[in-house]
Formats: structure tokens, C-alpha cells, sequence
DNA sequence: GTGTCAATAAATATCGATATTTTGGAGAGC
DNA sequence: GCTCTCCAAAATATCGATATTTATTGACAC
């Protein structure tokens, strides 16, 4: 007679599913760089009360997705090109050095982690699924370098670029680029354990990305 | 019959309050590291409601002061010689970093702003005044390098080493140290333009501060 | 026209109360 | 003696209402 709730699931929090919510609308652009967050707003399409959207936010700045002015509310972390630029040159900066550790440290273990990403990648089916699966081959490429901040850093930079991917709207076209080849460069350095090889496939990879989106940002 | 309030002052939210309060209990050490954080037991200290200290508290996990997770509360973040081994290298890397770019752009403007900040620093007569000081002219180093994240991760990482020498506990006692010499070392090549004897100089400060510093944490 | 100031409207910040969830422990069963 | 289950007690999470603060508007003087 006890009452295991409708369909157990429900594994989550409001604040929870709040930051979720508006992480994802800052980050496809449904709330615009720059624009005030109106907690009333939120607190209707939620479906909450307001502690839960203001806790979320406050949680949101850490990611530096979104911006606190005391007494004055929030809003969605301004964009621009020098913003961009920032951002790749600290992600250039950091992952060169998580890489070079991750490798430093190598085990079987993280080789096999890294060729099963890779691996699911490669297989990956719809957009959604291979942004994950991406996601994830990044990710794992560092997560050997035993060194959290780092990591936490690198994962922040990551979503940050990822939402100038998707603010720079027309649908990406790497014109002449081999995107799956410049993966398979970087999966077989890191997995050779040659460092120099790896870092530089990782940092030519992005720095592409980053040449080619900064040119669609002119408009920002 | 108005009533302008006593004293006009008043110039802060209770949200703000909170935080540079518990912010200042963990720095020092009086939240010790690691330890749960009541918010009826801040709530009651702090005279005011749980959602400011809430508030307050999710803001703190943007300094990785405060760690929260789900449903179950906050708590100081952990403290252990390999987390201030991994400051100590993030500061290194991240410092030169912004260092050598605050030199390449440097103008007479952030010279002047450096002179000041340094001779503040031998002029500061109390500890307190000293640290406001000393914190001060190492974020003028980097005041110039045109790159607002940048800043902001060697601001964080500045505060977490403040975390770490008050963890240390017994008053610091730098053997054979001169350190106003090294201060002035890296202020004098920075004034020169000279960025490889900057960074040089900078980095072996920390690196210094860094070795005295992990002796002394191994009971963490 | 233009700028200032007060009144109003809107939004944020904060409180106090309540609903949920986790924690700790006391017995029941093995 | 050792688990496991179930029940308080404690703490967190969330709500709805209220107090403060900021933004807006429009009248009025210059």
C-alpha cells in the first residue's frame, strides 16, 4: 500500500532541470548573448517557483553562460568575436597541456576508454548523437591528464565553443575539410603516445574550426 | 516622515553580504575544507533568510570554494597537496601566459598603474593592508593582457593559493627569502619590457611559495 | 523642444512556511 | 552477531507572499 510514485522515474531536482533548460537555451542561441533574464519569464515556461530558476542561474555563472548584476537580475553572457578569439586561445593553451599529460600517464586502460569513443564516433547515426559521442572523444582525450581543474576548465571552454558554433547560424560547411580524418590523426597520435603529433592534430583541428567560425561572427 | 534609513550607508544585498562572508570563512580556514555547510546554521549566524545564503553559496562554485550536489546540501570544497600542486601548475601556465601579453601591449597607462601597485606594496604598514596590496600588484601584471577570462581563472587560482597558505596554519616563515626583491625582480623586468625575465622571475616566485608551501601541507 | 522630478509600474531580492529527501538508528528476522 | 527494513529527526528544496529596488512614464518648468 505504500505509493511508489507515478512511473518511478522522477530522478531529478527543479533546480536541476532548470539549469539544464537554460543552459540548453543559451547555448542553441533561444536566449540571446546579452539579453536580461527575466525570472518571471522562466519561472512560467518552467513551471516552478522562482528559487529554483534564480538558483539556477547563480549555478549557470560558473559557466560564465550567464551573468550576475547585484540587484539588477541576470543575464545571457554577452558574445563577440574577441570573446571567441579568447576562448580558442585558452582552449589551444589548455588542452595542449591536458593532452601532453593524459599521454605522460598513459595505461591500457585509457587507450581502451579512448578507442571505444573514438570507435562510437565513427558510428554515430543522427547530429544529436554524434555532437555526444564527439563530445565525449574530447573528453576522454584529456581525461588521463589526473587533473580535474584542468579538465573542468577545458570542459567549460568546450560548451562555450560549442555555442558559437551554434550563434554563428547557417548550417556549418567545412568547405574542403576532412573532419573524421583530422579525428583519426589525433586518436592515432594519443594512442602512439607521441605527444608532439597528438597536440599538434588537436590544436590544427581547432584552430580550423576557429578560423572558419570567426568569420561567420563578423556580425556580432 | 519618510524614512531615509539610518545612517544612509547601506550600500549592499544581503546576498552579497553572505557570500564575501562565507567566501572569507573558507579562505581563513574557519569553514574548514571539506566539511558540510548548514544553511540553518549560516541562515542563524548571518541573521537572514536561507535563500540569500543559498544564492550566495551557488555562487561560490564558480571560485571552486564550494562544492554542491544534488539534494544533499553544500559543502567547502576539498583541500589536498595534489589539488595545490594542480593550482600551483595552473597559475604557472596561466600567468606567463597573460603575463608576456600584458607586455606586448604595454602602454605608458599600465606602467604608471604598475609603479603605483608596486609601491603601495612597499609602502603597506599592516599585514591585511600588505595582502590587499600584494594581490593587487600581481593582478596589474595581468591587468593588461586584454583578455577578460584569462583574468578571471588567475584571479580564482590567485584566491585558492591565498586558501592553501592559511590552510598551512603556521605563520609563514620564508627561510632565506627576500621577497621584496623578488617583487621587485619582476616588477623591474616588466617595467624593461622584457617578458622572458618577467615570466622567469614570476614563476620562480610561486614555484618558491609552492615548495614552502606543500612541505607544510602533508598532514592534509 | 529638452531636461528634471515625482509617481507609477515592473522586476528583483528576501522572508517564513511547507513539502521532500536524506540520515541515523532501533528493532525484527535470519 | 549481522543485515535489512522501516520509522523518526534533521536538513534540503521549493513555494507563495511581501518588501525593496530599479526602470518607466508623463507632467511641468525652462
Amino acid at each position: 500500500m505504500n505509493m511508489i510514485d507515478t512511473q518511478t522515474g522522477k530522478e531529478t531536482s527543479a533546480t536541476r532541470t532548470a539549469y539544464l533548460s537554460v543552459r540548453n537555451m543559451i547555448l542553441t542561441g533561444e536566449l540571446p548573448a546579452g539579453q536580461k533574464i527575466k525570472i518571471e519569464h522562466l519561472r512560467g515556461k518552467l513551471d516552478m517557483g522562482a528559487s529554483p530558476v534564480r538558483e539556477a542561474l547563480s549555478l549557470l555563472t560558473s559557466d560564465m553562460l550567464v551573468e550576475r548584476i547585484d540587484q539588477r537580475g541576470f543575464r545571457a553572457a554577452a558574445a563577440s568575436p574577441e570573446n571567441f578569439a579568447e576562448i580558442l586561445k585558452l582552449r589551444c593553451a589548455l588542452e595542449d597541456m591536458a593532452l601532453r599529460q593524459s599521454i605522460a600517464l598513459a595505461t591500457p586502460d585509457w587507450e581502451e576508454k579512448l578507442v571505444l569513443a573514438h570507435h562510437h564516433m565513427t558510428r554515430a547515426t543522427g547530429t544529436a548523437q554524434f555532437e555526444e559521442a564527439h563530445k565525449t572523444f574530447h573528453k576522454t582525450l584529456l581525461s588521463n591528464a589526473a587533473s580535474p581543474m584542468m579538465e573542468r576548465y577545458c570542459d567549460q571552454l568546450y560548451d562555450l565553443n560549442i555555442r558559437y558554433r551554434n550563434l554563428a547560424a547557417s548550417e556549418p560547411n567545412y568547405q574542403s575539410r576532412d573532419i573524421p580524418a583530422e579525428h583519426k590523426d589525433i586518436f592515432d597520435a594519443a594512442i602512439a603516445r607521441d605527444a608532439d603529433a597528438a597536440s599538434a592534430a588537436l590544436l590544427s583541428h581547432y584552430r580550423l574550426t576557429g578560423e572558419y567560425l570567426a568569420l561567420q561572427l563578423t556580425g556580432l
